[in-house]
DNA sequence: GGCTGTAAAAGTGTCAACACTATCAGCCAT
DNA sequence: ATGGCTGATAGTGTTGACACTTTTACAGCC
């Protein structure tokens, strides 16, 4: 009776996920279907179903009878995520501080003093997420916005000067929810949030300002995607 | 050649929505590929891709080689939406409250004054969410969230009670945004879709108290996954 | 009579071929 | 030579048929 039956469908959307996350296709890439479909020795169909699912979780955009591309995230995109994170996430810290058994929260904690911030630093949020009770915030955080972060970091390393800053938040964050304090904690995240998103703002910023004076800036040509 | 090119996927896809809008498909209901086909004129691939989508966007669900249903929102899946609402449309005002340009805010005061509280529900929260500048959010608003809610109330009537203060609090929330004060905007809007969060809980509260107490027959449910 | 195993039926998953559309190269007119 | 037109080519959209899985019905057995 177990359930998982793993459909052709499944098996590419992993595939071309796979493709795209280790930039064999970048960032604004072609998708073609034929390609693909040759690659995981299967028909157009499931690569077809894939690329749909894909587009519906926004990591493929595509036009009727137009070519697929992967996505291509500049810094206004994560700007954007960045901000519906801040909100999302305050929400999904103040439910998890509340949600939480005390053996619950006592692992987490064990687990970060034991990785001592060594661990990625998206683990301690997609955690959160895991742990707030609401399935839905839960699947926006890990099955969409993260691995948009995780793309855009791949490409471009994530912002300079932060990181230091960031285990410092991380550790207050904890603090506020073993002490149960939900409210604090969502002020905490949201602030935490908050300055990320600064920090691309000022990124943002510096770019469009040297984007103004030397203007190379080339309109992205199609890039070919070169076949292994 | 300027609009959109329409292909069969398109169409079936809004032809399926249409049918569990309107309650031809009921909620839970079995959706099947070769009956739609012929409905629709067209062969079953595109139905299947139409299927994908929706599943894509949380009106379907489907495991493989299982007949797809339609959504069965409960009271405790509107809760986990009001919850992610409450966040993200927090948000959403604070944006548009900074970013609307004074003709756009007087436009949108003028039209929910022409209205007066006549307007459906939903209208100012979509309103707002297309003015907030974050597409993002935007498309997490109208083009997820808000459909199921539609779809909830289209099958049992909103929290009976709370329209006339839901009236009084958007022209709080509307008078917070004319005097540009994002964050009041933000936590009227909040405590807002809190109040509704609440009624919901209390509405769960009393559906599981009578269904605990008379024990009444059988819930003829079909196969419902069993969620730990 | 109730239960189990098996076969038919219904429904989903996959495939290869065909139809339609966009892109690009080359040709003609200006 | 340049700009627009016209075919060839590549890629997407659609289809009907076939393979696999689940469900249902029925016969045999306890």
């Amino acid at each position: 009776m177990s359930g998982q039956q793993r459909t052709r469908v499944d098996t590419v959307f992993d595939g071309i996920f796979d493709l795209i996350l280790s930039g064999e296709i970048p960032l604004g890439g072609v998708v073609n279907e034929a390609t693909l479909a040759e690659r995981f020795k299967v028909s157009r169909g499931p690569v077809r179903e894939a690329v749909k699912a894909l587009q519906g979780r926004g990591l493929i955009v595509k036009e009727p009878y137009f070519k697929a591309r992967v996505v291509d995230l500049d810094v206004k995109d994560m700007i954007e995520i960045f901000q519906l994170r801040e909100s999302v996430e305050g929400m999904s810290v103040k439910l998890a501080t509340r949600a939480m058994s005390d053996e619950s929260m006592n692992r987490l904690l064990h687990d970060f003093e034991q990785a001592g911030g060594n661990g990625r630093v998206l683990d301690l949020h997609v955690r959160i997420a895991k742990e707030c009770g609401n399935r839905r915030i839960e699947s926006l955080l890990c099955d969409e916005l993260y691995y948009l972060l995780r793309l855009y970091r791949a490409r471009s390393g994530s912002t300079p000067g932060r990181h230091d800053n960031a285990s410092a938040e991380h550790w207050q964050i904890l603090r506020g929810m073993k002490s149960r304090d939900a409210e604090l904690a969502e002020s905490l995240m949201r602030a935490h949030i908050a300055r990320a998103t600064a920090a691309l703002q000022r990124l943002l910023d510096t770019d469009t300002a040297n984007a103004n004076a030397p203007a190379p800036a080339q309109p992205r040509r199609e890039r070919k995607e070169s076949e292994a």
